[in-house]
DNA sequence: CACATCAGATTTTTT
DNA sequence: ATCTGATGTG
């Protein structure tokens, strides 16, 4: 039984064993850590503590997959009994449960960011607020910072610092808005995903018939993994869990400060301090060993990760050898990189035989993968792109799931909006204003508002077939006919034509995905529990809050043999033989939009520092003098992280100088970088055309229009009073014009 | 009311 | 470049 242990390194072994009390594992990047996060899980196990009582935290679904599935190896079928998943997941399921203790009904359904932001507009609106000064997405983001740093709409309003900061933006009444929104949802039934947080801190707050004691006694032993990346009403959770008198305190944090990625979302690494404050007698391991990476790779990390200032001490090393010199591709544009990245690949596997699955480009903004994808479709390289949007976040996915969240939960206003008119059935927007209106007016849904606009004619028949079919949708997933209802309404509600009459190949994807949602219905309605503490909950309300949560990350496979492309934040946790990481410039890399911030700064470099570390052995750098960025090319220096790595790390290959020789080298006899800006269309202003005398023009000549820029004069007709010049104008849709000369104000162009 | 067109903004990362 | 929101037209 604890044969697994001599797997372990010393310190790797010591933070296994220390099962009791708080403990902090401080884990390097390919140090083992989640060898050591289920071994430790395992030996709790086998010292005889029911999984049940023991809850492991991590930052994906897929992450808690595959834990449970090892400490099944090690320790047993039992295993599956464990409670493990995101915040989020875990916390939806404990909510699925307790959620009328907080005046939610069990069906409650989830507000996703697209809901919220709608949400936030309707209130804006609602209040007569101009929406020049107040923008739904700003208001939403502060919204969502103030539940994630517990502030709520009672504590804002007496926050002078926020007031002071809304009423600095013109938006002082963001307070009355976030309160609004907050009844908003509760009266939807809905919470956003923030509340899937909060409403768990208010329910162990309130301890509503001792529901707090329930789960402290339930969760015995509490691990959160990625704890680097937790935000402060997470931590304020686990807390209230496992800090209290008489409580075991055993709880155990994984994580390294140096791969915080995720402060933009609120996730701070003060976390890791105050929880050494608040359990003084923590137990602290510091896992160093890289068991992943060559020594190149090693020590180039080290390298950068040592130019942030705040950090706990760490330095990774490992007894690997140095392995392959770290290549850098130095490339003119943005397509020359595709390219050469492509070839790169063919390289790697002809030379070293690295399978497309061992191989990953990884990037910084997600709009960098589409040079990538032309260049691998063109040399026949199999890939996939991660990240973007899902599967649950494709328009016609979200389209059918709105008509089911409707049917599941007639509150839910927001999936309401979304399909009331969609596909189209005559239900115009004034109309729907006067729903909303009405529902405002007796308190109820817009579902239910619907019958008492006594609206007649046309517009009543559409409402009544609407509500016919809602009703009719209901009565079949009542009765367990989840599938039957979805297959009804996507036939019935005018989704399916409206989608089978696009023919294009999006459009059959787009079908495709549709029945693909549907396959999934009837499987999850039939599928039988494989863990017990997933909810036995058959009903429809039970599948879309599981889908809710999911993300394309969470099937990420594996075994397929196809490239991997994706940001770097999705990469995290994760390992290739062989890593690519693109765009490798200031202003991308660290982004233009951490640059004036020290402290996100900072975060790029880590950012830059978990990149480096996915790879095992081939690590390679990749920038570009000039890139297309916001439609027009522009050229960026080589990013100030690749000057941190010692040049010593690099391969010596030709193409490679360093930052300082470019810049050298740029002010030398040099051509190569350059890319012209194409004047395409060029809107000029009045002020810059200075119109000829329309008698001068004549046939060949070229002229610049207003609008329409430079054109050459092709024919002449008409009168001398009135003569129609045909001018064919190389910038626009339809060159060929047919203009009066003596309206028209043109410049003569030598 | 639906559609079209245009102007304008927006592009760091996502549970 | 691409998308969204606003405005105007049939």
């Amino acid at each position: 039984m604890i044969d697994f242990l001599k797997e372990l390194n010393d310190v790797q072994r010591a933070a296994t064993m220390q099962t009791d009390g708080p403990v902090m594992v401080i884990a390097g990047p390919g140090s083992g850590k989640t060898r050591v996060l289920t071994y430790r899980l395992a030996y709790i196990i086998n010292q005889g503590v029911p999984p049940r009582n023991i809850l492991a935290l991590t930052f994906t679904n897929k992450a808690a997959r595959e834990m449970t599935e090892r400490i099944q190896h090690v320790a047993g079928d039992q295993a599956r009994h464990l409670w493990s998943g995101t915040f989020h997941s875990v916390f939806a399921r404990i909510l699925r449960v307790e959620a009328p203790k907080l005046g939610y009904p069990t069906s409650f359904t989830i507000y996703d960011t697209d809901d919220s932001k709608s949400l936030v507009s309707e209130i804006i609106k609602s209040m007569n607020l101009n929406p020049k000064d107040y923008n739904a997405n700003l208001i939403r983001n502060r919204i969502s910072n103030a539940k994630s740093n517990l502030i709520t709409p009672a504590l804002y309003e007496k926050d002078a610092a926020l007031l002071d900061q809304d009423r600095f933006n013109k938006m002082p009444a963001t307070a009355a808005i976030y309160k609004k929104y907050m009844e908003r949802c509760h009266a939807a039934g809905a919470m956003d995903f923030d509340d899937l947080l909060l409403q768990v801190y208010r329910l162990f707050q309130e301890n509503k018939d001792g529901v707090l004691d329930k789960y402290r006694n339930l969760f015995r032993y509490v691990m959160v993994d990625e704890f680097q990346d937790t935000n402060y009403l997470q931590y304020a959770i686990v807390k209230k869990m496992v800090l209290y008198p008489g409580s075991p305190r055993n709880i155990c944090i994984v994580g390294d400060d140096a791969q915080s990625i995720y402060s933009f979302r609120g996730a701070t690494i003060r976390n890791i301090l105050d929880f050494e404050q608040d359990f003084p007698d923590v137990r602290t391991f510091k896992l160093e060993q890289n068991y992943r990476s060559t020594d190149f790779i090693v020590q180039a990390a080290n390298d950068v990760i040592t130019h942030n200032a705040r950090q706990i001490r760490k330095e990774i090393w490992t007894e690997q050898k140095e392995g392959h010199k770290i290549k850098v591709l130095r490339c003119a544009t943005d397509s020359e990189e595709g390219r050469r990245i492509a070839d790169h690949i063919i390289e790697l596997k002809n030379r070293y035989h690295i399978r497309n699955g061992e191989i990953c480009i990884l990037y910084r903004t997600n709009a960098q993968s589409r040079i990538f994808e032309e260049h691998l479709r063109k040399v026949n390289i199999p890939y996939k792109v991660y990240g973007g949007l899902s599967f649950y976040q494709r328009k016609e996915v979200k389209d059918l799931m709105a008509y089911l969240r409707l049917i599941v939960n007639p509150k839910d206003n927001e999936a309401f909006k979304r399909i009331i008119n969609y596909p189209k059935r005559g239900i115009g927007d004034s109309s729907i204003d006067r729903i909303i209106e009405k529902a405002n007016e007796l308190s109820c849904s817009y579902l239910e508002a619907i019958a008492h606009t006594g609206a007649s004619g046309r517009l009543g028949q559409s409402l009544q077939d609407f509500l016919r079919m809602m009703t009719e949708a209901q009565r079949l997933a009542a009765t367990g006919g989840a599938y039957e209802a979805a297959n009804m309404i996507f036939k019935t509600s005018g989704l399916s034509a409206e989608l089978k009459q696009d023919i294009t190949k999006e459009g059959l994807s787009r079908v495709e995905n549709v029945m693909s949602l549907l396959d999934g219905i009837k499987e999850f309605m039939e599928e039988d529990d494989l863990q017990e503490n997933e909810n036995t909950d058959r009903s429809l309300a039970s599948y879309i809050q599981s889908v809710a949560l999911v993300t394309e990350l969470d099937d990420l496979n594996e075994e397929a043999e196809h490239v991997t492309l994706m940001s770097v934040h999705s990469a995290k946790g994760l390992e290739f033989d062989a890593v690519m990481v693109a765009g490798v410039e200031e202003n991308l890399f660290p982004s233009y939009m951490s640059m004036s911030d020290p402290d996100q700064l900072d975060e790029e470099r880590r950012l830059f520092y978990v990149a480096i570390t996915r790879a095992r052995k081939h690590l390679c750098l990749s920038y570009a003098g000039s890139r297309y960025q916001f439609g027009t090319p522009r050229s960026n220096e080589p990013s100030r992280f690749i000057d941190e790595i010692d040049s010593s790390r690099f391969e010596s290959d030709q193409s490679f100088r360093s930052r300082q020789q470019v810049l050298w080298e740029d002010e030398g006899p040099k051509k190569s970088v350059y890319v012209p800006n194409k004047p395409k269309f060029v809107q000029q202003t009045a002020s810059v055309i200075t119109p000829s005398n329309p008698k001068d023009i004549s046939q060949g000549m070229t002229v610049l229009h207003q609008k329409f820029g430079s054109g050459k004069v092709l024919s002449i007709e008409g009168t001398t009073d009135n003569r129609i010049a045909t001018i064919y104008f190389k910038d626009i849709d339809e060159p060929n014009r047919k203009i009066m000369l003596k309206f028209a104000k043109l410049q003569i162009i030598p």
